[in-house]
Order: C-alpha cells, then sequence, then structure tokens
DNA sequence: GTAACATATCAAATAATCTTGATACGAGGT
DNA sequence: ACCTCGTATCAAGATTATTTGATATGTTAC
C-alpha cells in the first residue's frame, strides 16, 4: 500500500508544521544543539525531539550525536534534493495529452 | 496568532497527500477537467473538490471555469514560488551565530 | 558502581485532516 | 420557467497528527 507518493509527502510533511518551520528557522542561523531550540521554541522537551525526528527522516535536518548532546543542522543534500523534488513534481511532462473530454 | 509559518505551511501542505500528488502527477500531463480528472483518481466527487481547493490555495494549481466545467492545470508561477519558497527555509542565513551552548 | 543530565520513546488526550453522503449552487439546454 | 448536469459546500464520522506527561535509554561525572 505504501507508494512512492507517500515517500514523497513525508518529505514535504517536514515542511508542513508552523512549529518545525520554526525550527529551520533557528537552524538558518548554524547549527544548534536541542537545548538551545529548546528554549527559544515554545515547546515541552519531548514535543521538540517529536518534531526533530520528523525532520531528520525527511533528510532536510541532520542530527550530530556529541556527548549527551544532540546537534542538528540543516542538510544540504537533503534541502536540495527536496527542491528538485518539488520542481519535478510540478513541471510538466515532455508528452502533453490532449484533453478534449468535455466541451 | 496567524504566524507567517502558517502562510508557508499551507502551501507545502498540498504536496502532503498521496491524493493531491497524484492530482498533480496527472496535471503534469496539461491542464485537465475535473470529469477526467475524477475517473482516474479513487475519489468522490466532493473529495476531489475538497483536495483541487486545497492545491488551488496553494497557488500551485490554478482553475478555469468554461460553462459548467472545471480545468485545472499547474501553474507554474506558484510553483516557482513555492521551490523559492523551499530553498529560502532551507538556505543557511549570511549571519552564522555562534552556538556554544554546551560542550 | 550510582547520581545527574540530555534526549528518546510511550501512551493518552486533543486537535487537525480526510472521507463520505446529502444538499446547495450555477450554467446550459428545453 | 423547469430540468439536468458539473461542481462546491456542509456535516458527520474516520483517520491521522500533535501535544503532554511519564518513563526509558544513554552519556558523563563522581
Amino acid at each position: 500500500m505504501a507508494t512512492v507518493y507517500e515517500e514523497y509527502a513525508k518529505i514535504f510533511k517536514a515542511l508542513c508544521d508552523e512549529k518545525r518551520l520554526q525550527i529551520l528557522e533557528l537552524l538558518r542561523g548554524g547549527e544548534k544543539c536541542a537545548c538551545v531550540l529548546l528554549e527559544q521554541l515554545d515547546l515541552g522537551q519531548s514535543g521538540l525531539s517529536y518534531h526533530m525526528k520528523i525532520l531528520v527522516e525527511s533528510g532536510i535536518v541532520e542530527s550530530r550525536q556529541e556527548g549527551k548532546w544532540t546537534h542538528y543542522k540543516i542538510c544540504e543534500k537533503g534541502s536540495t534534493d527536496a527542491g528538485a523534488l518539488l520542481k519535478e513534481l510540478t513541471t510538466p511532462n515532455a508528452v502533453i495529452k490532449k484533453n478534449d473530454c468535455c466541451k
């Protein structure tokens, strides 16, 4: 039942939530550890963890463990890939099928 | 309470649903009227209408009324804008803020 | 080893989204 | 005017996502 579209949807879902967009905005300023994100966002610890997991699984953010801290940053490749996917999904095919259904 | 992020999220929400991605795939083949989409998708009439509204409001799809039929196609500007937004949201700022929180 | 801390996971409650069927609206044809 | 057809909207239920607090896991310091 898992179509390729579910995979694609997962990537864009990362960008569908206000909290996650706020997190991305913070990460645009460079790599941040979870504790810094926590104090700047209106989110509990488990909530942050929930959103970070979605972001990381989308490929748009990557995480790095350092001792007991987890650092997050925007993944350049993941972001580029997402952009390329968006473009592909919205670019007309070479072959235009005629549409003379109803007139 | 409406932040700019809610606006952004709305655009990407259009791409978060399997059915809507299928619709986009069909529209990549050129403009289609609702009746054609209906017969190619596992969706009822009201369901299609629901999804088309989300797509149109995101700016990625535009609609054109012709008599009693509604035709849909991918909106080039809307798609480009969405791509630009994605890029902006995931591109590091010029100013990198130091992060020496925890070590 | 234990204690303290950072993060992850779980489970339950809440909120948002999607589906479905019924109804309403608007355009064309008669 | 009426009737028919295509689409939009509504409302209810089903599904999925998010929040919250409690608990578990893993790392460091002692």
